[in-house]
DNA sequence: TTGCGCTGAGAACGTTCGTTCTCTACTGTA
DNA sequence: TACAGTAGAGAACGAACGTTCTCAGCGCAA
């Protein structure tokens, strides 16, 4: 049989593009069979449901998240432009064709209410990102409130980038954590 | 036969809390239906598909928005004020209990990829706040780009206020909202 | 009163969904 | 070669969806 890893990847990063694109419930799990190219029978023993694969998808998406975020903001010297470079990072992602937003946002707004499974993955999300730039912050030196307000203005950037269908909201977003960073003193 | 116009409004308030509440896709017409006590074939009638009662939904919802928004704003008596009100007013919303982040958000994050009619009410309600943020920004004396700053901490907020499931981004939004005004020289 | 038109209530339609079942065909072992 | 076990491909299932249709009953002009 085909490899058990091969195939559970396969189905996950196959289910996630399919989720972002199109949002979770209009794709079926006949389009995920389908694009994967596994069978039902075997995506349904390594998913109980569909939702036990939309909180596998959600958790993958959240390993590369992390992993494109650490990437973009190492190569920076100092903690401020760490800092910045997450707005630099999310300004490439605006700029991507497919962009639609944070899949976690979405995925929250479309099943948060009904998926205890999708809640607590996306507040876990959040909490990774949020305690990122907390230490960040703490490295440049500036007080911790400012840790949540550039947390927010990334959250927000997402938000407006992609209902507007503008990358601009990056550029704005990163000249206010500038402007905050300033003001509080930071190094 | 019942008034059109009561019905329809009552189709469209009952539709709005049961999306909102739900998710748009977990509420099906039977369920507007039995809701609001108006038949189904008279719900067809007053619009000709499920998509084109969810955008006239939105545009429900925007009405209210903007006038709840208005409301909490015109108390103040500087423009400076008027820009923090917007703060509080969204962290009197956070702390309702049926708090589940901004429908527009929401509906865009579930539809926006299959619906024109949903992604262009919802770009229209963002590009309405974002102008009214100007206009404020405007009165109070601060440079123009501090306006999609603050409309970005906005959004962020309301986001990361559904998510956490706590009301604290407010505050923290509008303190950074304070800072950016207070950099950029504003009355 | 008679008949016409429209109403409300909900049954019914075709489709699609998530999930399970069937059946063929292959693999590995003796 | 014979056989047991399991994999793949997709048909099939019941439920729920958006939408349409049926039909009894009411209001109103003559």
């Amino acid at each position: 049989m085909i490899d058990d890893e091969t195939a559970r990847d396969r189905v996950v990063r196959t289910a996630d593009e399919l989720f972002y694109t199109r949002g979770v419930q209009a794709v079926g799990m006949d389009a995920v069979r389908t694009a994967a190219g596994v069978p039902l029978k075997r995506i349904y023993t390594l998913f109980a449901s569909k939702d036990e694969l939309i909180v596998a998808v959600l958790r993958h998406r959240m390993s590369i998240w992390d992993a494109g975020l650490a990437g973009a903001t190492e190569r920076a010297t100092t903690a401020r432009e760490r800092i910045l470079a997450i707005f630099d990072f999310l300004d490439a992602w605006f700029r991507e064709p497919d962009f639609r937003g944070c899949g976690f946002v979405n995925a929250f707004g479309e099943l948060g209410a009904e998926s205890h499974g999708v809640t607590e993955a996306v507040r876990e999300q959040k909490a990774t990102f949020q305690e990122y730039v907390a230490r960040l912050v703490e490295e440049a030196g500036a007080p911790a409130h400012v840790a949540p307000q550039i947390a927010i203005l990334a959250e927000g950037a997402q938000t407006t980038a992609a209902i507007s269908g503008t990358p601009e909201a990056a550029r704005q977003a990163r000249a206010a954590a500038e402007t905050l960073l300033d003001a509080s003193g930071a190094n």
